[in-house]
DNA sequence: CAGTCGCCCTGCTGGC
DNA sequence: TGCCAGCAGGGCGACT
């Protein structure tokens, strides 16, 4: 389940491995992967073939490599979602979906007679995908809708904390809107909060601009603390770009602690269904806000 | 039109 | 032992 930590160690792997490179032949071994790209899978592979890979760049959990040809390969790993950097003769993972043929030196080159690599993309569920955008200039326009991530030196604060307190939605759900915020998914979310001490089903319009600063930077604090690990994964599905795995659940403090003690407060953590998922939180240090009524006594507040 | 819901996928786990 | 429900969940189409 890579968030927006874990796509940025691949994207950093693309730039190392990939760039500089050109694609060769490319194989679409399952459709699936490929059902954004409208063309079809032909039309994607012959957009791709003999183009050279300029840059690696990412916006919240999608990745996009510009090519020489003016178009994009954008690509979203879903949940389980695997981009590998392979030697053409190692054997198919079980779950390849799309292999692309690399050739050429990427910087600083590699050493006279390397062997032949392959770009791998590998997802076992197919929550991900592949396209061709055919803009690959800036932001593909097919991801327009997805708002910077707290990450990047243009993400404006201020209005994140005016666009969430414009919001009537509960917090946890505005933080996993990629529109509003990207690379936030259901752990980061859970651990930012718990992070805050906010409980993640306070309706944004009830929150104090120090309430969502306070998140945010939490947020921040989260991922960048995952990053400095090399990314984060809670399950082995995921991979980056070298194909080593990435895990750091011993630093997580509410996802998936169900029943155990809050690292604050000694509370158990407790789970909650919430959107068809899970939502964990310390019953103590993250309350549950109180339920208004129509009746409570003249306080203005809209009931949820 | 903002907000919410359900579906897409596969594989693993737990209960009977 | 075998079967099936439940669960994992990002994103988007569809609906209110």
């Amino acid at each position: 389940m890579p968030e927006l930590p874990e796509v940025e160690v691949v994207r950093r792997g693309l730039e190392a491995h990939v760039v500089g490179r050109r694609l060769t032949e490319v194989q679409v071994l399952h459709p699936r992967p490929v059902r954004r790209h409208l063309g079809g899978a032909d039309d994607f592979s012959g957009l791709l073939r003999d183009r050279l890979v300029l840059a690696a760049r990412r916006r919240g959990k999608y990745l996009w490599l510009p090519l020489d040809s003016g178009d994009a390969l954008l690509g979203h790993l879903g949940m389980s979602g695997q981009l590998l950097v392979q030697p053409s003769q190692a054997p198919d993972e079980r779950h390849l979906r799309v292999r692309l043929g690399l050739s050429g030196a990427a910087p600083p080159g590699p050493p006279p007679g390397e062997q032949p690599l392959e770009l791998r993309f590998v997802d076992q569920r197919m929550f991900g995908g592949l396209a061709v955008s055919r803009d690959g200039a800036d932001v593909p326009p097919e991801i327009a809708h997805i708002a910077r991530d707290p990450l990047d030196p243009l993400f404006d604060d201020d209005l994140f904390v005016a666009a969430v307190r414009r919001r009537s939605s509960e917090l946890k759900r505005i933080l996993l809107d990629q529109g509003v915020v990207s690379g936030i998914g259901n752990i980061y979310a859970d651990e930012a909060l718990w992070r805050a001490r906010l409980n993640g089903s306070r309706p944004g319009t009830r929150l104090r601009r120090d309430d969502v600063r306070r998140v945010l930077d939490e947020v921040r604090a989260v991922m960048l603390a995952a990053l400095a690990e090399g990314g984060t994964s809670f399950d082995a599905l995921y991979v980056n770009v070298n194909g080593e795995s990435g895990y750091f659940d011993r630093s997580l403090h509410a996802y998936g602690q169900e029943g155990r003690p809050c690292e604050r407060c000694g509370a158990p953590i407790t789970r909650v269904s919430f959107m068809n998922r899970s939502s964990f939180y310390c019953p103590r240090c993250q309350p549950v806000p109180r339920v208004r009524r129509a009746s409570a006594t003249g306080s203005g507040t809209t009931p949820v």
